[in-house]
DNA sequence: CTGAAAGCGCTTACAG
DNA sequence: CTGAAAGCGCTTACAG
């Protein structure tokens, strides 16, 4: 392996000169700058990045804590994250947090000690103290505002709003509301959005909480059906749960959309798979990971950033599972 | 930052001991072990892994390359791999590749240089120069097999044959074969097992090759359902694609699964959120990736581990787009 | 069983 | 503008 001394020889200078000019920090006269780039050249040299993070203390590498991959959100986020990172030269490790704050807490802990620069995070526990106690760049998505922490997310109340009016101009006399679980922020503000819009409709309505899960989603779906007749339109706060109330139509034999109607948010790429289509209330979950990968950065780089707040608008995709317009 | 040397001057025994101790490596005497144990856990002392990586040019980072973590079969193999690492101590850092060999050698090469100490790669280039003159453990995943590198896949032949004698069984005359992309091992290995069942079957078939890719399978299975009406089969290489044709069917009113019967391959989790369910091959893909992890890990770890192929079974996941079996 | 010392490969005040 | 030297925090022959 051929380091920093070994370049410093071939090019007749320090390695204190070389470093200076691998790192553009203070001054280097041509004349070495010459010799340096030439010796670099001739030895193919390469900087040993490890060795420059034991002073440095900084690594290129950005942590992604996300509850759980495997749920469709995600992946499109973690794409987005990458390709940014990439970008700028940085890489991504990628951290399942099950939601749980341990798991959170272990790897906020073991990454810090390999001196990751910062991190992205999708969490519940942003106001836990191993948060607080962090001095570490952080970005959080999707979820939770705290003033420390910069937030990026869907205009979920607005969305939710759009997507409730979409039943409402299609004649739905009845609506379920599917309302995500209490303790997730944005399900809060789209059963916030949901009530904006149905409030002063004169529309009936029913909420049920229902995780963002296939199968729950459809037993829920299945119960409330079987009970309540009437339902004419379902809003679900994920499309997941959308998928699992259209199942439970379809198993009932309740034609979607002529009988009921629905509607989902998130805009998964699922939706539009399905038959018919799923109208949905479409996040660009690319965006928000591109914008949240650049305001880490530019934390990470102190780039002075007075933004706090980023929120990204959602867009209606009107599909196959609500009906055309009334006129 | 508490140091080595402020354990080893609490313990009164030179640094030499503490990391010996530390490591389990060379000989400590009981007392000093207790010694040093005791100013470790007073200090709250604990090792900085950058300046043991700087030394052993290890760092417990394992890469995960894939395509596209967007491809709904990446997400849940990401997880397993990320599960299994974490159990060992590891922690993976996520790559995009887009299967372009450029991206994946500049991946390959900066990781390296950030001392990785190993990657699960999903690629077509595994033949490729940059990953012979690797020198790092390397575990290969569903595709691409190599003397020199361990791989990992699903018995996919046999797979194929099996999910072929379901439309066989159940009364198809006219079978299209949705074949995936020629440059995919996994593919053709699909290819020959479905040609297996179908060759002595007496059963009309047309293969047309299909990118494994929704809109596209959609209009791919648009066009030959119009050209050959008496199509009553189709087995799709992925489910992605089997979704495509289920939608191309209901556009032109065909229904399934009583005039037209569909399987798929993968077993990702929208099949089973289609209506009606999607009948499929399904993968264990969680267990090839923690197979993976787990043969990486080990060679790592310089343990000796003699198998180099790895297969895991496939499973008929028979649900609603194919009928009863006729009697 | 233990410690002094060299080394991993860089960066960064500091003096000149 | 430049170099000698200390330092980042560990590991590892080696001599004893």
């Amino acid at each position: 392996m051929t380091t920093i001394r070994d370049v410093a020889k071939k090019a007749g200078v320090s390695v204190a000169t070389v470093s200076r000019y691998l790192n553009d920090s203070g001054y280097v006269s041509g004349d070495a700058a010459k010799a340096v780039a030439a010796a670099v050249k001739e030895l193919k040299y390469e900087l040993n990045p490890v060795a420059r993070s034991l002073n440095t203390k900084k690594t290129n590498l950005i942590g992604l804590i996300v509850p759980d991959i495997t749920n469709p959100f995600f992946p499109e986020l973690a794409r987005a994250v990458e390709d940014v990172a990439l970008t700028y030269g940085y890489t991504v490790i990628l951290c399942n947090s099950d939601e749980n704050p341990e798991k959170e807490k272990n790897y906020l802990e073991t990454l810090k000690k390999k001196y990751i620069d910062g991190f992205i995070v999708t969490s519940n526990q942003l106001d836990a103290p191993h948060y607080a106690n962090m001095a570490l760049p952080i970005v959080a998505l999707d979820r939770a505002i705290n003033e420390h922490i910069p937030t990026v997310a869907s205009n979920n109340r607005e969305g939710a709003a759009m997507g409730t009016r979409v039943l409402l101009e299609r004649g739905c006399k009845r609506i379920l509301f599917l309302r995500g679980p209490e303790e997730l922020n944005p399900a809060n503000d789209r059963y916030e959005g949901f009530m904006d819009a149905i409030r002063d409709s004169g529309v009936e309505y029913d909420v049920v909480v229902c995780p963002f899960h296939f199968a729950d989603s459809e037993k829920i779906v299945d119960r409330v059906l079987r009970e309540h007749k009437n339902i004419d339109g379902i809003f679900a706060s994920s499309d997941v749960s959308a998928a699992g109330a259209l199942k439970a139509a379809a198993k009932l034999g309740i034609a979607v959309p002529d009988e009921l109607q629905v509607v989902g948010f998130d805009g998964i790429a699922m939706g539009e798979m399905l038959t018919p289509g799923l109208t949905t209330v479409a996040q660009d979950v690319y965006k928000m990971g591109a914008i949240a990968t650049r305001v880490l950065i530019k934390r990470i780089e102190n780039q002075v950033e007075e933004q706090h707040f980023f929120e990204v608008p959602v867009q209606l995709k009107i599909r196959g599972t609500t009906r055309s317009v009334e006129k």
